[in-house]
Order: structure tokens, then sequence, then C-alpha cells
DNA sequence: ATGAGATTGATATAACGTATCTTAATTGGT
DNA sequence: ACCAATTAAGATACGTTATATCAATCTCAT
């Protein structure tokens, strides 16, 4: 189903490192440490979340302030997006592309918060485009966020 | 622009309160007020912000553990819908209608929470069901919502 | 080494929401 | 009219996400 290649997480970080560094920015410890959280859980988390993980599972106190900090940072470096309608954020997957990648659309499980990154085919967006149009109104992002069901949680 | 007939706000609550006994449930007071609020406004509200009107314009406290009951119990009725995205409520635009109305759609201006309650065509969603099926996932819901620019804020 | 700028820590506060327990109002049958 | 059952509303506590501010620390080029 999944076609892409596959990356390990130490490949997904030092892609990472060297693009912040490419771009005169620094991948720091701690900010490395927050991605590698989003990259290995695969499903959306919160920076309170991440704080917890950190601490749990890298024994690394961060504190939640910081994380929403770092976080910041990802997204405006491209590496992570904020998904608004779940408040939590996730791990890019197109970290490791070369292309530039196109505008991405969310479906997110309202289950288990795995998210599913999708570009939306260019003619179904200029029709919604249009219809949101006809009313005086335009869609202030073209991220779009569903809420949805996963395979395994729509039972 | 906008032909649907003009209601005024005293028949939309009376309107509701017919539905609502038709159902044998109970528009108590406090809910009214609420609905009220809702419709006056024809902006999407918090629960909080209700709150603080019905203490400032109608001059009668409501706690807001109080209003989010209310909420839900207008909700459960159709007479309002709750926004996830903005986690704010507006009262339903069809209350005076006769016909049942159809799934909607909502566009959410980021900037005045200004609501426009819209039917995407048939055909859009259906594609967009389809590109969703694609990748395992489905829509929890076809009631979608669109965080938007209103023609006013989007300069 | 030093000073500017970037990064991180610490604390307080705000907004939205749920859970639980208690009290009040309403309804329906006797 | 009276009581029991149901429904509605109040009160309190707590949880989660997020922003604002100010202080401390680190990095890097001069
Ligand atoms: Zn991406
Ligand atoms: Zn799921
Ligand atoms: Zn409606
Ligand atoms: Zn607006």
């Amino acid at each position: 189903m999944n076609q892409d290649p596959v990356f390990s997480t130490s490949e997904i970080l030092d892609r990472a490192e060297n693009y912040c560094k490419s771009r005169g920015t620094r991948l720091t410890d701690k900010r490395k440490k927050v991605l590698k959280g989003l990259v290995d859980s695969k499903k959306a988390m919160s920076a309170y979340e991440l704080a917890d993980y950190c601490r749990d599972e890298l024994d690394f106190q961060l504190p939640p302030m910081s994380v929403y900090r770092i976080l910041d940072f990802l997204e405006s470096e491209h590496l992570v997006h904020r998904l608004d309608l779940a408040k939590k954020y996730v791990a890019c997957s197109h970290i490791t592309c070369d292309h530039q990648h196109e505008q991405p659309q969310f479906l997110i499980c309202k289950g288990c918060y795995r998210v599913r990154e999708i570009s939306i085919k260019r003619g179904l967006m200029n029709s919604l485009n249009e219809s949101v149009a006809k009313v005086g109104f335009s869609l202030a992002s073209q991220q779009l966020e569903f809420d949805c069901l996963c395979g395994d949680c729509s039972g």
C-alpha cells in the first residue's frame, strides 16, 4: 500500500539536520529529541505528550513551554505540521523527499490520532474553492484537515 | 444575496419551542436565553461567551457549566451546531425551515467568527469521500468545517 | 574575551472542556 | 393535592492546550 522507500528514524533526523544547516538554522539536541518523538510515534502528539515522551522514553526533562517553542521552530522549518483540528503535531512525512512537497491535507483518525498526509487532486480543490468563493468566503489555507476514522478504528 | 425569508428572533425562538414540544422535550427559559444569544449574534460563540452574554445583555447569571449542558441539549435537538474547529457554537440557520435540512458544512471566518452554513454539492462530497477511502480512512462526519476568511476580513 | 542574538527555563495566566456530586424543578400516577 | 421518579440546573474540582513575560544560558563572529 505504502510504496515510499522506508527510512530509519536516524536517517530522517540526519536529513533534517542537514536541511536546517543548509538554511542557516540549527537542529539542536532538544529540537532533535522532539522531532524524534514525532517521527517515531507516527501519530499526532500534543506538546504536553511530547514533554512526557522526553521524560519517560529519553529520560530527559523538557518543560512543555520549551516544547511549544521547539514545535514553532520545527514548523517554521517545515519539518512538522501543526494540526489545528486535533491540536496536535505530526512530523512531515516528506522530510526525506528531495522534491518540494505539495500543499498537504491531513486525515486525522479521531480514535487513535494516526495521521495520513495526502494531496487532494487539484480539480477537487478548485471546485471546493469555487464553492466557498460563491458565498463570499475564501479558504484561510489550502492545508485542510479532516476528522476521520482509520481502518483499525472504524469497526 | 441571501434570498431566504427573514425571521425575527422571537419568531425563531417560538418555532424552536414548538419544535421541542412536538418532540416531547422542553425549551426552558434558560435554554431559550442561550439560543437567543446565538440567534442574535449571527456568529459563532463559545460557552463562556454565552455565559457573559446572559450576564451582560440579559442581566441573568448562568454558570458556564450550565451553558455547556444547555448547548448539548440544543445540539441534540438540532437547534445549534457545535463547530469543532473553532470550539464555538452557532444557531442552526434552518430552524424556521420546514424541509429536513441537508448535511451542513460550515465556513468559519478566522477573523470575526462569522459563519456560513452551506451544502456542498453531492458530486464534490462523493469525490472527497473517494479520495479519503483510497488511503483506508473514512470521514468521521459529513459535517465539514473550513477555516476561512469572510469578505470583510480578507482585506 | 566580549557582546549581540538565539535558545532555553521558570512562572503565571487564560480559554475551553469534563467529571462528579448536590440541589431544585417538573412530571405523572395515586 | 401528594409523593416518587425523572429531568434540569448549580457548584466545585480538575484536566488540557496555549500564550505572555522575564530571566538565564548558550553560540558565534569579531
Ligand atoms: Zn509535509
Ligand atoms: Zn485510528
Ligand atoms: Zn443547520
Ligand atoms: Zn470575518
